[in-house]
DNA sequence: TATCATATAGCAATCGCTTGCAGTGTAGCG
DNA sequence: CGCTACACTGCAAGCGATTGCTATATGATA
């Protein structure tokens, strides 16, 4: 129903051609009288005119390559933003600089009623995009079987749970050494009482960390009590009330793995408000190596993930896919320590 | 010089209309047999075959209508994204809501030669947006003029220096005001001995925080000590450095507004590691309400910008500007306090 | 007055893909 | 054996904008 460059033309009783030259102002050397130029400007803003770019790119000749991000639209979890931020970062850089470029689709997550499901698939489908990347904690096992019928290039940042013969093609950061890496680290120190605070369960992610946690602690040959391990959502304020419940315990553990950043900054909070000191009266570990674990007092010590690597990778994989170039279909990441004054 | 339908029909030995219809699988309900299936598949790998998406999206009478999203891609400076990351995601629920997909050009501000640019300012253009939006922090005054010749509409989120009449649509939170904010709660606060830690002066929010500040000082009839005002760069380590400069002074002040939330952040662990504490040695206000300012030790007195908000305002009057509806060229938003414990 | 340069504007082909409709071959049925 | 029905495949007309080339005024010049 959009009014075209005939309608245009039409109005200002010219050909689609004059049109053309005035609405892109002077691309050539041919000259258009004022007056007509004028007559067109005026016709094309009355009609509403808006050019399609579907066909200009076409009739350019110009190429038009695009990968889509699907990114999750969740209102209240802000803190975990750095870690898509610089996810993105990752894959626009490796994108543009091969010519594609990036859209973000936010999907709603807030509420995953499947009419909301499908109203998004569908949105993205409209997209005309070459591939598409559905980052993690995206709990599309809705999106993947039909992304796989429609035969649409996508990769898959973390990996589904139960998708062990892995139909899809992923790039995933090793949550489980993450997690046996931050709770060895704090054996070394001489802790044996090592409590954790989980992230969401019901995320492969969560899982995984706390599984890390569970294997060094066995393997240390260290029991593990059942109040040490205590729930949280990987958002701040659940480490906050998750340290609050170990801190009222007795005995105490005197190290905590925390499976975000956030969390471990929530549970900061609640360590000194309490009045106890870290890492002297708790040590405390962290994850993800948010920018601002660097400027925590203390500074905390915390897993990286290599977050913008995986970007990158999940890109470099799509765009494989896309021209048709084999390339492995996953890739594991391995997380790594870094070490601060927390612990 | 891409491989198109027709060479794909020609290698198969088959018609386009059988290679389209293979390719988009099921779409008619049309049957197509085993064997010509295959053989189209396989003469398209063997091309390399990509769709033209500008050519499907016309043929599908599908509209496509993209928004350009031009932030910028500085490595170092990772923690002022959540700044960005808000702003885009204002601007994407905005967009999406009506029909358009968001994409996110990430420009070069590291190597801010002619060249970059004019790379950047090309590839932006390739890009089919039908409109785009600046992100504040962008120097880019070399952009702006040509954008104005070529006909593009765009918005500009936080305004240009010397733009007295400003020539371009733009929203921009008022950040003399909450300099102003800031430092009059402090007066009221009892403190007279107020220093400032300021943001990058080059770009209009530093100075106009930093005028804020001085308003207010001249406004309670109080001198500024040349030394209270100390130059940073929005980043931590400019606040950790310039906290210490501070604390160095003698007589010391009482209070400190830094320019943004990451310098507040940095400003505090100097403030911590000199054995002070916050408020009652130093009161500090910051700038920005990062998500973090919530939870550090204390909880950070800050003054907040609506991000959200200001992408929803830039998105809707990029909007109103490219259907050609009238609006407001430019809309200033308020900032306002967030009164914590670190005052 | 004839010729020619110049300024404007239009014709029509083209970009690569989709899709309604028509065409062909084969099998099944009476 | 003739005819209908079905399974496939191809033809060709668009989709909307761009652009090289041609056509028409208009005035200047010889």
């Amino acid at each position: 129903m959009a009014a075209t460059l005939r309608d245009v033309a039409q109005r200002a009783r010219v050909s689609t051609s004059t049109v053309s030259r005035v609405l892109n102002n002077i691309s050539t050397n041919i000259p258009i009288s004022d007056e007509t130029r004028q007559r067109v400007l005026q016709a094309a803003h009355e009609v509403g005119y808006k050019p399609n770019m579907a066909a200009r790119q076409l009739a350019r000749q110009q190429s038009f390559d695009l990968i889509c991000v699907i990114v999750p639209h969740a209102s209240p979890s802000v803190l975990t933003h750095p870690f898509y931020m610089s996810v993105v970062q990752g894959i626009a850089r490796t994108c543009q600089q091969q010519g594609y470029a990036v859209t973000l689709y936010f999907a709603d997550t807030n509420t995953p009623d499947s009419q909301t499901r499908e109203r998004d698939y569908g949105r993205i489908l409209d997209i005309p995009a070459n591939g598409i990347i559905l980052t993690t904690t995206f709990r599309d096992e809705q999106y993947v079987p039909r992304l796989l019928a429609d035969n649409i290039p996508f990769v898959h940042i973390g990996h589904l749970s139960g998708d062990s013969p892995p139909a899809t093609h992923f790039v995933d950061v090793d949550n489980f050494l993450g997690g046996r890496l931050a709770t060895e680290h704090l054996l070394q120190k001489g802790h044996q009482d090592i409590a954790t605070i989980t992230g969401d369960l019901t995320m492969p992610a969560g899982q995984d960390r706390l599984e890390g946690y569970q294997a060094a602690m066995q393997q240390a040959g260290l029991p593990v009590h059942p109040g040490w391990i205590v729930p949280g959502t990987f958002d701040p304020d659940s480490g906050y009330a998750g340290m609050q419940q170990l801190l009222a315990l007795s005995p105490r553990p005197t190290a905590v793995f925390a499976a975000s950043d956030a969390m471990a900054i929530g549970a900061m909070q609640a360590i000194q408000e309490a009045g106890l000191t870290i890492p002297t009266d708790i040590a405390l570990v962290g994850f993800d190596d948010l920018p601002q674990a660097a400027h925590t007092t203390p500074p905390l010590t915390t897993v990286q993930q290599p977050t913008a690597r995986l970007g990158e990778i999940a890109a470099e994989l799509l765009l494989a896919q896309v021209t048709a170039v084999p390339a492995p279909p996953h890739i594991i990441l391995q997380p790594h320590l870094i070490i601060r004054d927390s612990t």
